[in-house]
DNA sequence: TTTATTGT
């Protein structure tokens, strides 16, 4: 069984597929096969490359990695392997960005010589240690994954801050986000560029009064949220400078049944950035001539 | 293969 056992409930305002597919009852989709034909995968023809010095909001040097924009600007940190805005209420990032293309997943490096380690830059009252998680029935979760960054052995290690973990379900991280972690990597076959940006959520939910509550769990001494839900928001850059797509993922950070396919997490981009307060696609319109093209539920 | 934790 892999459907929430909480109602879900979202503001007025979301895409009927997205409402549908987080309709009360959980996960369970009631549009049939055509919610695939009106939910993401979104072609956005116009320009298919955007020069460096065609970057302005980026502060410091990001680089390339921040191409199509920062969903937030605060508490922004640059490593080798990412881009990352964090959340010192809930111990863990806002979200992660990083760039998977063939070179970046070839390597030698290896997660045997990684150790996960507090984030020194984070003051030590807002920093997650890995006290908070031992015993915690939780696994200390990538948002970033390791093994997206096999091209240097300090770019791995970076992934293994503290910072760019989560508390996330056992089951969930070794099965159903792994195979996403997967997917995100094979797309590098078919496209240029695989942009991802991943982060926590924090869902309301209804409970018995009837009335909408944010509700998590925190763990250890230094109190590291439970997130609900994680998102992924992919950005594929065409190898033949056609443009790009979008594609962006909620799971539940519950066990997955690895017989539901992945494209049942599909959700339109718009019910993430309600979701968690970040914006992602007018950075990408403002990266393309012809921004996003005709999303049905939008 | 990669994702991890716990115990010795």
């Amino acid at each position: 069984m892999w459907r929430t056992g909480a109602t879900l409930v979202f503001g007025a305002g979301l895409g009927a597929a997205a409402s549908r597919l987080l309709s009360a009852g959980g996960w369970r989709e009631e549009g049939g096969a055509d919610l695939m034909s009106r939910v993401p995968v979104i072609p956005v023809p116009g320009v298919p490359t955007v020069q460096a010095s065609e970057l302005q909001v980026s502060p410091g040097s990001s680089g390339a990695v921040m191409k199509y924009g920062f969903p937030s600007l605060g508490n922004i940190k640059t490593r080798e392997s990412y881009v990352t805005s964090y959340d010192p209420l809930t111990r863990t990032a806002s979200w992660v960005i990083e760039r998977l293309n063939p070179a970046s997943l070839s390597g030698l490096s290896d997660r045997k010589y990684c150790e996960f380690k507090e984030d020194d830059s984070i003051h030590v009252f807002h920093r997650a240690t890995n006290a908070d998680y031992k015993g915690s029935g939780f696994d200390r979760g990538h948002l970033a994954a390791a093994a997206n960054h096999k091209w240097s052995q300090k770019a791995m290690d970076d992934t293994f801050y503290l910072s760019n973990v989560a508390p996330q379900n056992p089951h969930l991280n070794q099965n159903t986000w792994n195979n996403l972690e997967k997917l995100c990597r094979s797309l590098t076959k078919r496209y240029l560029n695989v942009y991802v940006c991943t982060g926590p959520l924090y869902l309301p939910r209804q409970e018995a009064d009837g009335k909408l509550y944010v509700r998590y769990q925190v763990i250890g001494r230094n109190h590291v949220a439970v997130p609900t839900h994680f998102f992924k928001v992919l950005i594929l850059e065409q190898a033949d400078g056609k443009g790009v797509e979008l594609r962006s993922y909620v799971l539940p950070n519950e066990p997955i049944s690895e017989q539901v396919p992945l494209e049942r997490f599909l959700v339109p981009i718009e019910t993430i950035e309600r979701m968690s307060g970040l914006l992602f696609v007018p950075n990408i319109m403002k990266r393309t001539a012809g921004g996003v093209r005709a999303i049905a539920d939008r």
